[in-house]
DNA sequence: AAGAATATCAATCAAATGATTAAATTTTTT
DNA sequence: AAAAAATTTAATCATTTGATTGATATTCTT
């Protein structure tokens, strides 16, 4: 079946239907997206998306594990890490989020509304709250301040940092001058966002 | 057509049928439900849909109305009362807020995601961005603070409160026990907001 | 109570949609 | 080059799904 040549840059027709897919479920939901509107995407024949991925289930769950992956990936490596304080935690979770959140925008409110809306065979399995109750970061928030819930602080980072992203659309129209306003605001937003993590886990 | 008897309890059909579709709705998103779901849902014949409201757009417009309105027809009056104090409207909006979001938490994420897939009727008549921009409460931001971009303030705010909502379904799971840690947490956060916002003004 | 208007229902339609098939084409193996 | 395997295509299938129809039942008006 697939697989047949040695993957150079890898513009393989799997490759191809995957980067279609990739980008119409992204922008519609699965049960928004027809096979057809994939493989028009792809400029390939609808069949192949049969041949390749066995059916359009099959073919979501992929694209939907590498989403999940690259919207939670980054998080377990940073907020265990034992040899970064608090701060450098909360730098390096702004600015990794920030690369990564410019470049995927739409990739939280994806995620989480097919968690929600698709039957949750991931909502089961994804589970970010475990990961971070147990976590490096929850123990250093807790001695900084003992008398906190630590993860009502990871709701307040995690939320001043992914929430612009999921509010841009109702926030920001599409027009130029205030995508370029919102790029600017993410950009200052890099040093605003550590400045009050210290503030708010600082008064009493 | 529709509308015979006086309301007195609305146990109309007609309200049935509305009560379903925001269920199901809410539920599964507007492309993941089938008319046949909103009728069972009802206990009534699948043709009263069309009889009572034309089509499955029809009716969802009028849901998705009603839901944009109870999602974002608190903000307009309590940003822009010229009595209140800048404390005073972050209490009131932590405050309103959580009331509405625990009796419907994921309001926030039905709206979002329907705007984003929905192809935008709605994204482009939202426009939360203006009524914020112009609002009373960046008025007392800017006063208070004339070197930060109020808007900043705003996203943090709104996401302090909103953000926990988006992301219950993947913090906290279905268990009894979990979801009362969430409404612990929620009420602990009314005092934590408002103490969190003033340092977040506060600092340098 | 008779007639008219409104409401409900079972059955059905037409279009959309995920999937399959069998033939044609291309690539790989021998 | 011939044979085999893999890939691609057009056509088609079976189901699902939003919507409609015409008959029946209920409610309202007179």
């Amino acid at each position: 079946m697939a697989k047949t040549q040695t993957n150079q840059v890898d513009s393989s027709t799997e490759e191809k239907i995957k980067q279609a897919a990739r980008i119409v479920f992204t922008r519609k939901g699965y049960a928004a997206t027809r096979t057809r509107d994939i493989a028009e995407e792809a400029g390939l024949n609808l069949a192949l998306l049969n041949y390749y991925f066995r059916s359009k289930e099959k073919l979501f769950e992929l694209i939907m594990m590498e989403k999940v992956q690259k919207l939670f990936g980054i998080l377990a490596p940073l907020v265990n890490d034992p040899n970064t304080s608090l701060e450098e935690k909360v730098d390096r979770l702004t600015n990794n989020y920030f690369v990564m959140l410019t470049q995927n925008p739409d990739l939280p409110l994806f995620v989480l509304s097919e968690i929600r809306s698709h039957g949750s065979p991931f909502g089961e399995k994804v589970q970010v709250g475990k990961l971070l109750r147990e976590s490096h970061l929850m123990k250093q928030v807790t001695e900084r301040r003992p008398d906190l819930d630590p993860l009502q602080v990871a709701m307040t980072l995690l939320g001043m940092i992914v929430f612009p992203f999921i509010a841009k659309p109702i926030l920001f129209n599409q027009e130029l001058e205030q995508q370029e306003a919102f790029a600017m605001l993410i950009e200052d937003r890099k040093r605003l966002i550590p400045l009050w993590f210290q503030a708010c886990i600082g008064v009493r």
